[in-house]
RNA sequence: GCUGCUGUAGCUCAGUGGUAGAGCACCUCCUUGGUAAGGAGGAGGUCACGGGUUCAAGUCCCGUCAGCAGCUCCA
């Protein structure tokens, strides 16, 4: 297993430069053997370190960023108003990074609208002079914000509690209803600290049934350094979208003809499909899941047993007619587990039984919500469902926490877990909620897994757990999910005969780990940004022959490689430096360079990509290198 | 689904009512190059689709589809 490291360890991958993300302070304490090699690892993808270390929030201003956010939405609110005066507002928060405004106006606003708002805020802003906050009585506020011919605001006024106080910020001749805080004077908001980043549409009060509004979206900061900062982080954020580096490099594609929401995985991406799903079957193994495969298609009575159709149809694909009965394609994994379940009688001995399936599931979600490979119509679930008996409950959920944590940091992702509880529309006993929410707890406890609440969140079948994944660029992924399900069982009426030979209902756990392979590969690719890791890579090697007296040498030296099992492509298209040039764009790891002189001397002359320096090395050290960083998953080339 | 914007070559984009363009990629030839772009030539388009206005539509209008920014939704 030793190698002759100390050449190859003189050349560190860029990615291995690179600070985590997270502060230690900041880093999931579960379990803390494994925390270590997670978090120096790092994402092991970056670009730069500066851009690694967002999302930051310097407190450097004389009140909180918030404030600052807040006023600032205030100064462009005015500034819109100026420019439509028969313009309403409705509402205007501070936000992660930024704020916004939502305005009725008498047209619609696009992005080139929003030079000028900025102008007429920077104007604004010298005028501005103090934010002065009032307290008014309900009727005094009714009145102003009536005369102001604001209704939006009215509402919102009108909603405020009896004995709640009622306060407005004004700035120059601005009068806002708002709870603050702000900044003191607009003196403390810096000029060239904000920038108007683009127009959409919001419904008031975030619903469906009501008037669509149009919302500006801003960001500002203490100084334009900080802006600059987020600005470029925002830049890398581009740069790294799924659907960008999907066409760039190949991976996949979407067709209107074959229909909106349904992805091609190309070669590249399925290389790295393929060995996502062999590591994953062989935890699976290891954890002691059965493989199982169900049809795609099911008739209707089947969706009407589970409940689905009641409760989803408008999600579900239209009906097909099959010998006419209408039939549907799947929505979930789920019911065909349970009939495998069901197609027997099963023993307490038989529990825990753990069914896994990558199955392929169909959701009809509305048009305007696909999103590259993020939110799709047809995806494949890494869907698993565990019957055991309700004294088992804890020891599974603790093995599905060991392989949630495997998975998340085999790709440098810090979680956290949220732990959902019982929502007022809800099936079953106080006690079954009880028992599960215990059994959750407790298997958490157990490793030293912190619990965020996330109160009411659970599904109305029943608690979960909930894991939530930051990337590389410091952005949150809806992650894993282990949920038990008070509702199936009974549904589908699954029994097993327990020791003292009563007929008892197994407790039923659902749970994904990728969630859909879609929506995972899709945050891959913008985590890592095209530097796969090793084990993943769909190219690791390229193999460039200087001249073509090299070209039969290259083709014995690629067929070792590819013997190892690494794939290795040869290319002679063009000088040496085209090619150096085309690999390193193509973020391929390992350039494996022969002239006469290596040929001669029966070694090869690596590149690693993005280092500039090479060395010589023997075949079978590079070979050796190469199958300890795929074996141990490392994230560094 | 809703509001707004967009749809021109494989990709990125120019083209403001009068004969469809550029760069990259691709193909051919030349070049055999020692670590981030060697040179020349060529091919490639139903300007998303359907309808309308006009002597004339990539360009203006309407519709459909798809994409984009959000909102709502996501068992």
């Amino acid at each position: 297993m030793r190698v002759e490291w100390v050449l190859l360890l003189a050349f560190p991958a860029k990615a291995a430069k690179l600070k985590p993300y997270l502060k230690k302070s900041e880093v999931q304490s579960f379990p803390p053997q494994a925390l270590e090699s997670a978090t120096s690892r790092g994402p092991g993808t970056a670009g730069r370190e500066d851009i690694m270390s967002l999302p930051f929030e310097p407190q450097s201003g004389p009140v909180s960023l918030e404030a600052l956010r807040h006023s600032v939405s205030h100064i462009m609110a005015d500034a819109v108003l100026r420019l439509f005066p028969e313009g309403k507002v409705a509402i205007g928060p501070p936000i992660e990074h930024g704020f916004y405004y939502d305005f009725e106006l008498p047209r619609p606003l696009t992005e080139e609208d929003l030079p000028q708002i900025e102008a007429k805020m920077t104007e604004l802003l010298k005028q501005a002079g103090e934010f002065q906050y009032s307290r008014l009585s309900r009727a005094e506020a009714t009145k102003r914000l009536q005369d102001a011919g604001q209704p939006y605001k009215v509402e919102l006024l009108a909603d405020i509690p009896e004995g709640e106080d009622i306060t407005f910020y004004d700035h120059g001749t601005w009068s806002d209803l708002c709870e603050g805080p702000h900044v003191e004077s607009a003196g403390q908001i810096p000029k060239d600290g904000f920038r108007l980043l683009s127009v959409a549409g919001a419904y008031w009060r975030g619903d469906a049934n009501n008037a669509m509004l149009q919302r500006i979206y801003g960001t500002a900061w203490w100084s334009k350094k900080d802006l600059k900062k987020y600005l470029v982080y925002l830049e890398e954020v581009q740069a790294r979208d799924h659907r960008k580096l999907g066409r760039e490099h190949d991976l996949f594609s979407l067709h209107p003809k074959f229909g909106a929401g349904l992805v091609f995985w190309h070669p590249k991406l399925g290389h790295v499909r393929r060995e996502l799903e062999a590591w994953w079957w062989q935890l699976h193994d290891q954890a002691g899941y059965w493989p199982v495969y169900t049809p795609h298609v099911a008739g209707e009575p089947v969706f009407e047993q589970s409940g689905h159709l009641q409760n989803y149809s408008e999600m579900i694909w239209a009906p097909m007619d099959v010998d006419g009965h209408p039939h549907r394609v799947k929505p979930m994994n789920c019911p065909g587990h349970v009939t495998i379940f069901n197609s027997r009688r099963h023993s307490y001995r038989d529990l825990p039984l753990r069914f896994a399936e990558l199955g392929t599931v169909y959701r009809y979600e509305p048009s305007g919500t696909l999103h590259g490979m993020l939110r799709v119509r047809g995806f494949t679930q890494d869907d698993a469902h565990i019957f055991s008996t309700p004294g088992q409950l804890e020891d599974e959920i603790v093995g599905v926490l060991d392989m949630v944590h495997t998975i998340l940091t085999t790709f440098g992702y810090q979680y956290t877990a949220y732990l959902a509880t019982r929502p007022e529309k809800s099936l079953g006993s106080d006690e079954v909620w009880e028992h599960a929410m215990n059994a959750l707890k407790a298997a958490a406890a157990r490793r030293q897994l912190p619990l965020q609440d996330d109160p009411g969140g659970g599904v109305f079948y029943g608690p979960k757990i909930d894991f939530k994944m930051r990337d590389a660029l410091g952005r949150e992924w809806q992650g894993p999910t282990v949920q038990v399900d008070f509702n199936l069982p009974d549904r589908f009426d699954i029994k097993f005969n327990d020791a003292d030979n009563e007929l008892k209902r197994p407790v039923m756990v659902h749970r994904a780990l990728f969630g859909s392979l879609e929506r995972f590969v899709g945050g891959l690719i913008e985590h890592f940004a095209g530097w796969w890791p090793l084990w993943l890579h769909p190219n690791p090697v390229v193999v460039l022959p200087i001249g073509s007296d090299q070209e039969s040498a290259a083709g014995d030296y690629r067929n070792q490689i590819a013997a190892a099992g690494f794939r290795a492509e040869i290319r002679t298209d063009g000088p040496l430096r085209k090619r150096i040039r085309d690999a390193e764009l193509e973020k391929i790891p390992y350039m494996v360079v022969l002239g006469g002189r290596e040929v001669e001397q029966g070694v090869l002359n690596l590149r690693v990509h993005g280092v500039k320096e090479q060395r010589s090395l023997t075949m079978a050290d590079f070979l050796a290198y190469l199958r300890d960083r795929r074996d141990q998953k490392s994230l560094d080339y």
